[in-house]
RNA sequence: GGGGACGUAGCUCAAUUGGUUAGAGUACCGGACUGUCGAUCCGGUGGUUGCGGGUUCGAGUCCCGUCGUCCUCGCCA
């Protein structure tokens, strides 16, 4: 660290090799240990930690000073860096083999008690750490965390740089499109009645940068959206966002397993074998329910039609008859894990999360046999065939939905995800790395039984679907690809549409008529009629990626002032009231409920 | 909007079937201590059990409502 007017050094950089140096400290009272005769302070700050001494060589009044310090004030030392006695050296503390005999202590400032301490063992509740964000910040893991952040988006400019991608800022004050989130509003005050969206993505803007000629674009931005609150979701978020012109699929993928690599190489000392692994759509949907399955382990599901359309049980039979699927995992050894009550726990999860009408189970004997209270619905040959086909072995738990693919999906993809954890089916510290391509086009749209775009109306079909986006646009497949780790979707592109008249057949499927269309991308159609190169890009979560390479579990812990599941920010305060000054000018009036 | 968990001292938690004056660790305050590093030892302060209502002879505990934090479905890429 650089000196300044107010220190030399850093509270994490002294070593046996600066012994005999006068240094000046400056930091957070981390601990005091008060021996009388002599005293300790451990001196904070990002870098580490500095044990103080102050003994009688110290002088009454600097002796007096430190006794009068207090957690968390912020204080000067000045002294001589000193190797620390036989057999008191700290193993635990990269500063350990030192000590500074403090001459001269000033009290920067002094601290309130703080309502926890930064150092302590347990940590304390959410609200508590999201009200006094600054204190929770001093926490090692936070800073640990917020660096790996940095060192993240480091590493993301410069390979970005390396590879000629431009860094254009996009506006954030844009034209509310309402497809796909719930916009964020801002009132116009000079257009009264009139609003401003803030960006969910720089989508059309990055578009418009590629027909523009800039034909690598690369921008971390900052992304908005109005919805329900996650683990791994916030209203606002951060994208790696960029785009390329003359592009394929192939072209991004690997652009950006390039770009894993080397985040997994210089974040976790770990060498990705390239390309990384994909899968289509279609494919993850059948082995694993999900379009985003976590690798980490297996227990795949299992179809079972062949035995459903066999069997004489109703549960089965009207599921399969219906076109619907019948479907299982094989939790290897679990039987012995989940009690009648367990399993009972497990069907309330999938009915209750996913609307499945029920949980069939099997756990496999010591000889074999599959018992339940279900398996008087099975003649004996049909039960050794279900066994066959989920590769039962004594002491295995066999689970199985009937249901529509939908919910076998769903409720599967959850038990699956369930189980791996409560059996620890993987290391925590694994990772897992590998693509989702060729998602559908189109997926039934529930309001107006019409379709609705998987991914963005902008999405370009494979070229060997666009002959049949009419005829048969649930088969259509897109140029589309999302980045997966550990079963989390950490980002997603696609190649776009850079033909005018695609463009508008894709609109008119998705029913979106010319003056709707006209009316919210006039822009984007106009500037597609003026030499648009082929182009694609992708986007990838940021927070998330912090999230998954640093091992966090929810992706508040990632960013340094995150709002509450109800999307409040508990250390300001925001959402707040305004001034009704502030309202008139806008000319508008709250109407709460 | 639906389902669930939690809410007790500044903080982290305990409190048997509804039953005496709601406890512990830590922090805080005071004292002792010249080599600690989660310092130790002695003493002390600290409680509207989130809030409101109800049941009961009696509620931290049971019921209803409400507020807050979190998880989750819907929602959202």
């Amino acid at each position: 660290m650089n000196p300044t007017s107010l220190r030399t050094h850093s509270c994490g950089e002294l070593n046996e090799t600066n012994i005999g140096q006068e240094v000046t400290l400056c930091g957070w009272v981390d601990t005091l240990r008060d021996h009388s005769g002599v005293l300790f302070v451990d001196l904070r700050d990002r870098y580490g930690r500095t044990q103080l001494v102050f003994g009688p060589e110290s002088g009454p009044e600097s002796l007096g000073k430190a006794r009068s310090l207090r957690s968390e004030y912020v204080v000067q030392a000045i002294g001589k860096v000193a190797p620390r006695p036989e057999g008191t050296t700290n193993p635990k503390l990269a500063t350990g083999q030192i000590e500074i005999r403090v001459s001269r202590l000033v009290v920067l400032n002094p601290s309130l008690t703080p309502p926890f301490q930064p150092g302590q063992k347990e940590l304390p509740g959410e609200d508590l750490r999201l009200k006094y964000r600054y204190l929770d910040l001093r926490r090692a893991e936070m800073q640990k965390t917020l660096m790996l952040r940095h060192r993240m988006t480091k590493i993301m400019r410069d390979y970005f740089d390396e590879l000629g991608f431009v860094d254009i800022e996009t506006p954030v004050l844009g034209r509310s499109t309402p497809e796909g989130a719930r916009d964020y509003l801002v009132p116009s005050r000079v257009q009264p009645g009139t609003f401003y969206a803030l960006p969910q993505s720089p989508q059309l803007y990055k578009q418009i940068l590629m027909i523009a000629g800039y034909d690598r674009y690369v921008q971390i931005a900052r992304c908005f959206r109005d919805e329900d609150l996650r683990a791994d979701r916030q209203p606002e978020f951060t994208q790696l966002d960029l785009e390329m012109a003359f592009v394929d699929v192939d072209d991004v993928v690997g652009v950006v397993d390039g770009l894993v690599a080397r985040l997994a190489r210089e974040l976790l000392s770990r060498d990705l074998p390239l390309p990384l692994p994909r899968m289509t759509y279609d494919e993850a949907m059948e082995r694993f329910g999900h379009d985003a399955p976590d690798q980490r382990f297996g227990m795949e599901l299992i179809d079972l039609a062949e035995v459903a359309a066999r069997c004489e049980f109703r549960v089965f039979r009207s599921i399969a008859d219906a076109g619907g699927r019948v479907r299982g995992i094989n939790a290897k050894g679990a039987a012995g894990r989940y009690s009648r009550k367990g399993i009972d726990e497990l069907t309330a999860y999938v009915q209750q999360d996913f609307g499945a009408k029920g949980l069939v189970w099997f756990k496999v004997e010591p000889d074999g046999t599959l018992a339940s209270p279900t398996a008087k619905n099975f003649d004996a040959p049909l039960l050794a065939e279900i066994g066959r086909r989920m590769d039962a072995a004594p002491g295995d738990l066999l689970l199985i939905v009937a249901d529509s693919f939908e919910v076998t999906c769903k409720a599967l993809n959850g038990l699956r995800k369930r189980l791996a954890a409560e059996l620890k089916l993987y290391d925590p510290g694994d990772m897992h790395f590998s693509w989702v391509v060729e998602f559908p086009m189109f997926a039934p749209d529930e309001e107006d039984g019409g379709w609705a775009a998987m991914h963005h109306p902008f999405t370009s079909p494979r070229a060997e679907d666009v002959d049949r986006l009419e005829s048969e646009p649930a088969k259509c497949r897109a140029k589309a690809y999302d980045l997966v780790i550990n079963g989390c979707e950490a980002g997603g592109g696609t190649i776009r549409i850079h033909d005018q008249k695609l463009q508008h057949r894709v609109f008119r499927l998705l029913g979106i008529d010319e003056e709707t269309a006209r009316v919210r991308f006039g822009f984007l159609l106009d500037a597609l009629q003026f030499g648009a190169p082929p182009h694609g890009g992708i986007a990838l979560g940021i927070d998330r990626m912090v999230m998954l390479f640093s091992r966090m579990s929810n992706i508040r812990d990632c960013i340094a002032f995150p709002k509450t599941q109800r999307a409040t920010d508990l250390m300001t305060g925001a959402p707040g009231e305004v001034d009704p000054k502030q309202l008139r000018e806008l000319g508008i009036t709250p109407n709460r409920q």
